[in-house]
DNA sequence: AGGGTTCCCTGTTGGC
DNA sequence: TGCCAACAGGGAACCC
């Protein structure tokens, strides 16, 4: 499930294989996940790949972005060869190591022959031409315009926290992995309704959120679970193996053995200690 | 307006 | 073992 970590990974490496390509032609195999006319694109230069929460969005020369949302199963995959597109190892949803596969969405060409691989098992995600960037309301938690002040000030909602915490419109990036992890890491409650937490208690979560998403940048992010979510290069996130509470329903908390709880919240599954977070 | 629910999709899971 | 309903999940669209 991408989240802020794994986009910025996926960014970090595109910048190194796309900037300075050229878009030669654009194969679009599900018209829902791509819904404008490729012609805005053909024959402009990548200049830059920006991102703002969860949203990627590459620069082109002639002024438009590609914007694009992974969803809950979206992959980016580069290949040198497009028409020969071999990976070391099979890509989790394609059934095979070789692209196109079923799960493909959108192939775009580049003139030196490599391509870009949008696959999407879900059919969620999208690639949208803009003249900006797309991006949701909130602050991005990795730029410096997420300040503790402007994290309390978005505590105001009488929801539970960890609605609030994935509400991209108040934090920009953070998804239910790394949600559910910043509430253990603050050892505070899901269920608590965000106005009534306390000054300290934000204080901890604050530092929580930025500890753990800077903990999956670090990772390359997380493909734990489903293992849907893979670098560029086909290869898996390693933030899984440092994941505290995430999909760890029934196993010893790290800190005090009691068993990880799971409940569901907003039709999501939300993971915790009972006993550290109250 | 804010809070809550439904729906989009398809692979996986679990009950019988 | 095999079938099939229920489930999972980000966010837009909808309702109250």
């Amino acid at each position: 499930m991408p989240e802020l970590p794994e986009i910025e990974t996926i960014r970090n490496i595109l910048k190194k294989d796309l900037i300075g390509k050229k878009i030669d032609k654009i194969d679009i195999l599900f018209k829902k996940q791509f819904p404008d006319e490729p012609a805005l694109v053909i024959s402009a230069k990548i200049v830059d790949i920006l991102r703002t929460g969860k949203v990627l969005s590459i620069k082109l020369s002639n002024g438009k972005y590609l914007n694009i949302h992974l969803k809950l199963s979206g992959q980016l995959l580069f290949a040198k060869n497009a028409n020969h597109a071999v990976f070391p190892q099979e890509i989790p949803m394609a059934a095979s190591n070789k692209l196109p596969a079923r799960s493909t969405r959108v192939v775009i060409h580049f003139k030196d022959g490599s391509g870009l691989f949008f696959n999407e098992i879900r059919k969620f995600g999208w690639i949208k031409v803009s003249d900006k960037p797309e991006r949701a309301k909130g602050v991005d938690v990795l730029s410096s315009d997420f300040t503790k002040e402007y994290f309390q000030s978005k505590m105001n909602s009488s929801r539970q926290i960890k609605i609030v915490l994935m509400d991209q419109d108040r934090l920009a990036g953070v998804g239910n992995i790394y949600a559910n992890d910043a509430l253990f890491e603050a050892r505070v409650n899901p269920e608590k309704k965000a106005n009534l937490l306390t000054k300290t208690e934000t204080g901890h979560l604050y530092e929580a959120v930025k500890k753990v998403i800077q903990l999956g940048v670090k990772y390359s992010g997380s493909s734990g679970g489903d293992k849907m979510y893979v670098l560029p290069d086909g290869s898996a996130g390693g933030y899984q193996r440092y994941s505290s509470v995430y999909q760890k329903e029934g196993k010893p908390c790290v800190r005090c053995k009691t068993l990880i709880k799971r409940i569901k919240q907003g039709g999501r599954s939300s993971f915790f200690c009972p006993k550290c977070q109250k």
